[in-house]
DNA sequence: CGCACCCCTGAGAGCGCTCTCACCGCAAGG
DNA sequence: CCTTGCGGTGAGAGCGCTCTCAGGGGTGCG
């Protein structure tokens, strides 16, 4: 009943299956180097018989590439967990990493700097992709990360971004609920702090301004919570307020539910709009009007980025379309 | 402008700094061992002074613990990601692990005996918690995984268990319906082959029993889309149907929504509860009626006993307490 | 025929750490 | 006085892999 304490397969084994030197079996397995077609296939013959698995760990010590891709969640809180959209950008990431024999690891990156050193110098990790960016974690991000960063949302010089285009998405929005004749429309935003949604800010400001119309602007969070207090923010100052940009989905959301219970038809009264997408958006009632947010391509590109290294475009701003349903 | 080439800061600088050994240095850092308080001062200091970081590969490499926690997503469609379910369970797996300096990768298995195997023998990988687990799977869990994995949902002799108490759970949220005077109860129930809820199923099959009404059970998939086509099956082969109870949440907002679509009102037409209140559920119009998932603590413990090993209880059942909103 | 290649291969030195083992000194016991 | 025993320490052998480097055997060219 009890197993023989079966030893690892190592590549030495695999090595003396084939009659060649470790070396060799090296070149062979990992594709490093010549070798004749003869000595290649006894490698590979041995690989699927005895079921070698190299050693990843092994292979990260000697080799000093890491084999998992880091997804870094920056935040002060963890709720940004609470949006689906961390679900999609993980799946997204999870795909795009398995051909490299890469994989995925969520990690919260409560403050930047020390945490952003630690998977600097980490060897498992062979990149990093930084979710909810501030420019002070853009300014953390360490020299050692150099070519194996990308970040969702805002850039810098030294890291490529890739992000939904936030002010055309935005202004599609804005347009939307004007066009429908809404003319004091206020927006919840995200936390004053965060810059990766500043160009949505700016959009609706541009459009209130150039039509004359008054600026209502309260700070969210991006979660439900956030936005149901900021919803009542909103209904407190500006009681007569006809139209609510909200800056994602979640916000949005939280949003209706405090108009609902406030005695506020949506959209009759006040039409609400959020930004994303999320699966549960078109189930809300009413079915949330929002812009899409291709969160897996964004994350797939800047996974490639990462993966890639410099073979890559270093940046790119994927397309947001409008999506109408029932609340603006 | 360009940085001198640095140099890895490795255990053995802190050694020489320390004026010790490399063993020494070890047996200090790692707090495995004997030291003099002297020593033990002077290695301490050296390493803050040189702010050494202990390499985690090479730590696996030479003493064969991982330095991950894997929480594996089994199942044939990476779908169930989109329930908010999943990120609660990462946050708190983070959490949980964190003081053991262990870190959490989310991982889907899709099939799960190569893919488990592979964990298996990662030197990286301390440790596997298994989430939306089938019997196959339990099957497949490989010796070498043994006192290193617990599964979410079902068990077996050799995978603790840690869960919600469904059978209690569901069985509040079945009587709590025909309490209300609901006599024509309808369930939404999971995927039939993940066993995961079984006992939800269960729960309701007894009470329709024992009241003598008739049991209504379609198959959804945990997502809204499948609750919405599960939803229409309901409606489709029993027009007259009362009630739903929903595997889970995201199920039930599915099938309000189709609900609501087909002119339906909710809860004065039909009523419908889900389970797990996830984030979203108190948000949707009307509110959604369920039951508490503790995942946070449940995957906690998951994660406790897999880190500690056998120091810890095996396996543990969590209280569910009903929800009360408006859908029912 | 000699020389310069080039293709392929093996030996061996690490990567940074842990851990076993042997050792040293000193206090306690016979 | 010699034995034990024990807290503290260092030397050194790996963990499984990659990669550099030197060499061996062909071919092409002068």
């Amino acid at each position: 009943m009890t197993m023989p304490p079966t030893r690892r397969i190592t590549l030495e084994d695999v090595a003396k299956a084939a009659g060649v030197s470790r070396a060799t079996a090296s070149r062979v397995i990992s594709g490093s180097g010549p070798a004749s077609p003869d000595v290649r296939d006894r490698v590979r013959t041995a690989v699927r018989h005895l079921g070698y698995q190299p050693d990843q760990v092994a292979r990260s010590l000697a080799s000093g590439t890491g084999f998992r891709l880091v997804i870094a969640i920056v935040g002060t809180t963890p709720r940004v967990l609470d949006d689906p959209y961390v679900d999609r950008a993980v799946a997204a990431a999870a795909e795009t990493a398995s051909p490299y024999g890469v994989g995925v690891s969520l990690q919260w990156v409560p403050r930047a700097a020390p945490r952003l050193d630690k998977l600097a110098d980490d060897r498992s990790v062979r990149g990093v992709v930084l979710i909810n960016t501030t420019e002070a974690t853009l300014a953390a991000v360490p020299a050692a990360l150099h070519r194996r960063v990308a970040s969702i949302g805002i850039g810098s010089s030294r890291v490529p971004s890739f992000d939904v285009d936030n002010a055309a998405g935005s202004s599609a929005i804005v347009h939307h609920l004007y066009a429908s004749g809404r003319r004091r429309i206020a927006m919840v935003t995200g936390p004053p702090w965060l810059p990766c949604a500043w160009r949505s800010v700016r959009s609706y400001q541009n459009l209130m301004r150039s039509t004359g119309l008054p600026v209502r602007l309260v700070a969210g969070d991006f979660s439900a919570a956030g936005g149901q207090q900021a919803m009542r923010t909103v209904l407190r100052r500006w009681p007569d307020t006809d139209a609510v940009f909200a800056i994602n989905d979640a916000t949005a959301l939280g949003a209706i539910a405090v108009l609902r219970e406030s005695g506020h038809r949506v959209p009759d009264d006040v039409a609400v709009a959020g930004f994303d997408d999320i699966p549960f958006a078109e189930l809300s009632a009413p079915a949330l009007t929002t812009a899409s947010h291709p969160v897996g391509q964004i994350v797939s590109a800047a996974a490639t980025a990462v993966l890639e290294g410099s073979r890559v475009a270093p940046a790119a701003i994927f397309p947001s379309t409008l999506v109408r349903r029932a609340s603006a």
